[in-house]
DNA sequence: GTATTTTGCTTTGAATGTTGAAGTATCACC
DNA sequence: GGTGATACTTCAACATTCAAAGCAAAATAC
């Protein structure tokens, strides 16, 4: 009705979905020339992002349970590159943090996206830098309706109970 | 040097992690709702969008290798979504077919993107969506540099030996 | 026209990722 | 101090993933 060009949905979806794919496998082969996992190097990043975050902020962020979370930072800390510490202010908690080691490598497997992006887009005119950003957030913002992206993913169980058909 | 807004790189990076974020997550738990793994739902995806792909087809397009195909369309098989169908034309090769009850959980479980997208995009006044494919289409042109968007993801070493920085 | 190589797929064995459930320790509240 | 909630770990089970080896069919060589 109000829609005067139908294809534009779906151009703006394989060009999103070039993105997500284009991100996805390049993560793979900087997880891989870094010696780690794709989702080791996720909880590398995440430690790196925010200072020392607990088990439970990486579950969250990485939308994983706290078991996997476990798992990881074990093989993690087993191969040296985090190491755990007891929050002060609450010992239930665990606070992972990089050690020297992890720092290398994460310095030596930059973010997938920055690799990049960041090196086109500051070849951008002004105009088209600002246009950028705006879509870019519209977007975001568009698959952030509800918040979904900060509850843990699967809250196991209670989003399906009315979903499986019949 | 040419750039006035260096806070732009990091804003549009911001957001389009969020973009990534969202739809994995978005993604997992339409694949729960499904039934099925996100992996197995991705396979189908694929199936359902190039008509009868094989499984060689599909190792390049999720970007692993073609024995984790085979196992993934092992399970779909034992589920009823897929069946395997031999190539008259190339005996080796083996197409990927939906079956009915693929069929049905491929509607169920539409894409991640375009559950939310499409509604929001509707709304969008005509210019702001002519906007929003040009940025997109641009930002994909600059993850995809190069062709490794074509490529096998890891054709297994070949990509590394220039890999390592500097 | 057979022999060799290449190609497409599967099998096998092993590592990782993932989860729910159960268990342990700590905190918060009263 | 006792009760319940919270943070994390352990455990058992299954899914994903790959390299290497194997097999069958096609392509190429000779």
């Amino acid at each position: 009705m109000t829609q005067k060009h139908p294809d534009r949905v779906d151009e703006s979806l394989i060009a999103l979905r070039r993105i997500l794919r284009a991100t996805e496998l390049y993560a793979r082969d900087l997880a891989q020339a870094a010696g780690v996992t794709p989702a080791q190097l996720r909880v590398l990043q995440i430690v790196g992002e925010k200072k020392d975050p607990t088990a439970k902020t990486l579950a969250t962020q990485m939308g994983v349970s706290q078991a996997t979370v476990t798992s990881l930072v074990d093989k993690l800390v087993a191969r040296g590159l985090v190491s755990r510490l007891t929050s002060a202010q609450d010992r239930r908690q665990t606070n992972i943090t990089l050690t020297n080691q992890g720092e290398d490598v994460l310095e030596e497997a930059p973010d997938a996206l920055q690799q990049r992006y960041v090196r086109a887009f500051a070849d951008l005119a002004d105009w088209e830098q600002a246009q950028l950003v705006s879509s870019l957030e519209r977007v975001a913002a568009m698959l952030n309706v509800d918040n979904l992206d900060a509850a843990p993913v699967l809250a196991t169980g209670e989003l399906r109970t009315t979903k499986k058909n019949d």
